[in-house]
DNA sequence: GACGTGTGATTATCCGGTCAACTTCCGGAT
DNA sequence: ATCCGGAAGTTGACCGGATAATCACACGTC
């Protein structure tokens, strides 16, 4: 019935049970036992000035008797909102997802939002299919964290309803807001870092992200380093960072330090020097992108950027509240500035 | 409006808006295009036999027509049900509940729930407010991770709506069903591992889960190596770890291995190790706990128990599908088998 | 004593669906 | 000719709340 068989493990039967589930008391309910009609009722819960001190009390406490919770399906029905902001991630063990979820939560919990994470595991037909639950459950917002709006569902959803897209900057879609790392300056944060440190030969290992190459080949022609300029391409993997590290450091002349893309190529860059018998930060320095848990580390402890991943998901969660108050506003595009963390594997030239 | 003030970013407004958000399309709508009642479509939408085939074009032609999507909230109020489970997590950085998490989705999606997560950061007062919100949000069932309901709401929530506790075992709740990881199951199969290596003097470091502990006491001493159980408590940090194994590994004599609590605390064992001059493999052998990502990393490569996420969250999604077809079943504990994955941390003593 | 006036409470609708009950129509058995 | 049964559709009640419109009533006011 659930999914693929599950490997078989020890059941215990704890203990028995004898009450079923009483269904919950409605509003109804709450009216009878006080006393009162249901709109009484709703009037105390919401708060209405226009009620006797004496009938409130006896509404609050019918309430409390009965444990009533005010049922947010009919409530939404009728109020025509369900203060739920849908966001679907591409990849819950990211950790940069959930910081910015973090970030996001508290926030949009401020103005009164709830949050509702749905997990598209990289698959498009997951994403579609989280998308149209989240727009069947008439979501006030949606934000989509690494997918890019370009399916037939997803264009549909950001027509109908407040959308915010973080990380994908080159969306180009009516009241479609956007949320992105500054890139750029992240790796001139880098760069400088190691220009700071004396290095000249500084290469770079390019990932999926072009700002980041774009943003290394502006730093070091500032710096007047364009002669020293050296680019290798790798995928987004500790082997593919390995392979670009080994061309680059059997160079003549070899650079003394290489920028990564991201962490994990990053990774590959540590395995490909100690391969080569060279020490880092001694022989090489070595700069990430992304500080993930890894890269804090002290068997690992790589100097990297780091996102400002908090900071992203406030920054969401205040352009989401906006677009809902007032939808059709002018789409926006909000860089975020990263900060660079400097660790062990980074020292002077 | 939305939290604490942000560090400032670039804002950058991409283009003009002029169609504001339409209305969503109701039954009503579809009725009226394609000139039935609204029952019709109804029927049609919900696959009734009992419909012409022209009638049934018509209606479905409408319905694409408008970019038709039925409201969830709606059906809810009506069926009494929502087809939701809330998760409530306490940590989404912890790789365990992320992946736990797709096991859960992929069964819960089988069975035609759809999962909402929410986030309670281990305060206590945001999974009472979490739990709330589920709660109005009327879900069909609860899942919660490393969440022992103690709170009221929680028990009253588990009173109401069918619910599964992942992690935590001292639960007592009637019709509450508990996955766990068989922690001393998996004590035992580090032991194993390390005495057919041939280690005697093995060492362990307590931690939080004292069923690991007592996994280590047990093995031991039904491989009659009662004579050479060492115990050292330490807090789950990497700090804790290295300290108590340096406390371990200065004692005469010294352990060969250590199986640690953790994969965090045993992180904080090598740190020991290489500050005394130890070789791993060669001069000790470390075995963790929870495989998590860092234990995986070429950089460490640590032997470790993994606890079969996935399945724990495949579990529950079928403990739980089950309790809500049929609410007031005997509560059930489930503990998952968890695997061993040796890596080069251990080796011969 | 007739007439506003304001306060506290109720009644009646509505939200967007589902579904039981009812109507209509048609072919076939009696 | 009458009745029955089933298929195809429609009507209308209902889910649990929010809220506009209405109402009952006590309190001044002239």
């Amino acid at each position: 019935m659930s999914g693929p068989p599950v490997k078989m493990s020890t059941i215990t039967e704890l203990r028995e049970v004898d009450a079923l589930p009483r269904p919950r008391p409605t509003i109804r309910n709450v009216a009878e036992r006080a006393g009162v009609s249901k709109s009484l009722v709703s009037l105390v819960l919401r708060g209405s000035p226009h009620v006797s001190e004496h009938r409130r009390q006896a509404v609050l406490q019918a309430a409390r008797e009965l444990g009533y919770r005010p049922n947010a399906v009919a409530r939404s029905l009728v109020e025509g909102r369900t203060h739920l902001v849908g966001a679907l991630v591409a990849d819950l063990h990211n950790p940069f997802y959930a910081e910015f979820l973090d970030g996001l939560q508290e926030s949009l919990h401020g103005d009164g939002l709830r949050m509702l994470i749905g997990n598209s595991q990289w698959d498009p037909a997951f994403e579609d299919e989280a998308v149209a639950a989240f727009l069947e459950l008439r979501v006030d917002g949606l934000v989509l964290l690494g997918i890019a709006p370009t399916s037939e569902t997803l264009v549909e959803a950001t027509s109908y309803t407040p959308t915010v897209v973080v990380g994908e900057r080159d969306i180009e879609l009516d009241g479609v807001d956007i949320v992105a790392d500054d890139d750029q300056l992240g790796a001139r944060l880098a760069i400088d870092h190691l220009v700071g440190l004396g290095h000249k030969r500084i290469a770079h290992i390019e990932g999926p992200r072009s700002s980041r190459c774009e943003g290394y080949l502006v730093a070091m022609r500032r710096h007047s380093l364009a002669p020293y300029i050296m680019v290798e391409a790798a995928d987004s993997s500790e082997e593919g960072g390995k392979e670009a590290a080994t061309a680059l450091l059997t160079r003549d002349p070899r650079p003394t330090a290489i920028f990564a893309a991201n962490d994990t190529v990053a990774l590959g860059v540590l395995s490909a020097a100690a391969e080569l018998g060279l020490r880092v930060p001694e022989d090489l320095s070595v700069v990430g992108y992304d500080n993930t848990h890894l890269s804090a580390s002290h068997h690992i402890s790589l100097t990297s950027i780091d996102q400002a991943r908090r900071t992203m998901g406030r920054s969401a969660a205040a352009l989401l509240s906006d677009r809902i108050g007032d939808p059709g506003k002018v789409a926006r595009l909000r860089q975020v500035e990263p900060e660079l963390i400097v660790r062990r594997s980074t020292g002077p030239a």
